[in-house]
DNA sequence: ATAAACTTTCAAAAGTTATTGAAAGTTCGA
DNA sequence: TCGAACTTTCAATAACTTTTGAAAGTTTAT
């Protein structure tokens, strides 16, 4: 296969995997191109690769910063910004952990803090399922929070040692 | 608060979580809706406390089907559909890990797979850092991969037990 | 075999999200 | 301060996804 194409079904593949996660196809091509490419490239690399128009290059490159997933570089004598994308699998995947946990979890806990207590009698079947079923959640979700803390807080050798203790 | 307005209040938020990791919102409410139902309901009572339509009902019901989160009921002496959800939590989180990583992780292996030897020299650094790259995701997802068949077979009791290990 | 009660399908409509491109804004060197 | 080189914004538009509802299909009791 040549590199051309090779490069190419990973970045559709990359955005295909990002858009059934709830991160935008385009977002995630960028990326992936950006962990595949040995330099870092200008807004203008980016259009011409992914034919497509530099005001969504730079949406798309804004929210991967945001993310914490691509920087910014200058280059001496060059006033173009140049971007290129962290590329340690293991740091992207903590990085993700790390803001998803904060963007999805602390809202619905939130919700969850707010809906656990309702009025009205217990032995009432709909008020103990739903009672029930928020506490159900309420516990599961912060063990799943601790444990994704753990998992954005530590290191790729601790982690994984630790999974094949896991898996033993 | 009113169970009327907890419940109300659940349902959007498990419909918005959904709708940001990949599952459409009102299948998320739904499921959400039959989480807390002491009973199972039919499709005219989703339909009634969700407001949507019969297909749209019948639509969203057969996916959570299909994903192993509901099942059907015959009630005797009533020609009616009923459905209910899987209520324990942690049941319902290994069954979504089985499902998306059966959906998903497989065919990026696929394409992992096909573009891991790409033609060229490889000292030419657009080769190397292609190569780099998609080896370092090979093996992560590699490990991923165990890790999140461990845990869909897994106990609830061993999984926390585990975790909490993992957490000290 | 029929009809009532129910479920499923699917094309059109509505709703949502992503993309464009031109205009406005910013930065920098001379 | 000016103008060139670049980045950012945002309203219009395009693309995609979800929902509807009526028609078709299926099942069951008699």
């Amino acid at each position: 296969m040549k590199l051309q194409e090779g490069k190419e079904k990973f970045i559709q593949a990359w955005g295909t995997l990002g858009s059934n996660w709830g991160i935008s196809r385009t977002m995630a091509q960028v990326h992936a191109l950006l962990m595949v490419s040995p330099e870092s490239l200008s807004a203008d690399e980016i259009m011409e690769e992914l034919q497509i128009s530099r005001g969504n290059v730079n949406l798309n490159i804004r929210a991967l910063i945001d993310w914490g997933l691509v920087f910014k570089e200058h280059k001496s004598g060059d006033r173009k910004e140049y971007f290129f994308a962290e590329k340690d699998v293991y740091k992207v995947f903590r990085q993700v952990v790390k803001e998803r946990r904060k963007r999805e979890l602390e809202p619905v806990f939130k919700v969850l803090e707010d809906v656990k207590v309702v009025e009205g009698d217990q032995k009432d079947p709909a008020v103990k399922a739903f009672t029930e079923t928020i506490s159900g959640i309420r516990k599961f979700a912060g063990k799943a929070d601790k444990a994704l803390d753990t998992i954005s807080r530590a290191e790729e050798s601790w982690f994984l040692s630790a999974l094949l203790k896991l898996m033993k």
